[in-house]
DNA sequence: GTGCATGATGCGCCTATCGTCATACAGCGC
DNA sequence: GCGCTGTATGACGATAGGCGCATCATGCAC
C-alpha cells in the first residue's frame, strides 16, 4: 500500500524526530540510559563531555518524550522512555550492516 | 533482551544516516521518490528549491544508497531503494500521534 | 541562615551545512 | 563541429547548532 506524501508539517516533524537522533551525543546518551537509569555525573563520564552540553542534550531529549528524569535527593536521574529509538537503530544497524556486505561482495567479484 | 552499547564508530554511523533524515527537503525528496521514478525537473517543482540544491541532495541520498539514478536519454530518472525509510517513518509518525494525543489528555484532564 | 553539591542557563566561538548563483560537464539534435 | 538542454560542482553568504566557560538556581546538611 504506497500511502501518500506526508503534508509538509508532518515532513517537518518527522525530520525534526530525526534531527535528535543525528547527533552522537544524543545517541549515546540514549544507548547510555537504555541501560538503566543514570544521574547527570555518570553520563559526564561516559561520554566525556561538558556538564552544561550534557544537560542541554538531555534537555532536548526530555522535551521530546525520549527521557524523563527523576529526583533522588539532590541528583537527577535520567532513564528512556519507550523502546522506539531501540527499535529505530536496529533496523538502521541491520541496513548498514547490509550494505557493507554488498560492498565486500563487490570486491570480490571485480 | 538488552544488548550493549554500540561501539562508537557504530554511533557514529547510525547518527550519520539519521541525519540524512533530519532534513525536510531530503525527506520530501525520498517520500516523492517512493511514489515512483521522477526525473529532476519533476522534482525541483514539486519541491520548488533550486537545480542544485536538488542536485546535492540527490547525490547525498544517492551515496547513502537510499536512491538510484537511471539515465533516460539526457534525463536521469531517481527512484527510492528498499522501504526502510518508510518503515522509520511509520515508526516516527505514530509515535508523534501518540504523544499528540496523550498531550491532549492531559489537557482535558487538568 | 551559610556553605556545598548538582543541574540548568546566558553568552560567545566555531564549525558544519543549508541554499543560491554562476559555471562547468555530459548527452542529444543539427 | 555548434548549440541546447539537463545535471553536477565550485564559491559564497547566511543560519543553525555543537561545545565550553562562567554564572545562576535548586536542594540538602549544618
Amino acid at each position: 500500500m504506497a500511502q501518500g506524501m506526508p503534508t509538509p508539517e508532518a515532513l517537518e516533524e518527522i525530520s525534526q524526530f530525526f534531527r535528535l537522533l543525528s547527533e552522537p551525543t544524543r545517541l549515546q546518551l540514549l544507548c547510555q540510559l537504555r541501560q538503566g537509569s543514570m544521574d547527570v555525573a555518570s553520563l559526564i563520564e561516559a561520554t566525556g563531555f561538558s556538564q552544561s552540553h550534557i544537560s542541554r542534550q538531555l534537555g532536548q531529549l526530555q522535551r521530546a518524550g525520549l527521557v524523563t528524569s527523576e529526583r533522588d535527593g539532590v541528583r537527577l536521574l535520567y532513564r528512556a522512555e519507550g523502546q522506539l529509538v531501540d527499535d529505530l537503530c536496529l533496523l538502521v544497524q541491520t541496513r548498514l550492516r547490509q550494505r557493507l556486505a554488498a560492498q565486500l561482495q563487490h570486491l570480490a567479484v571485480s
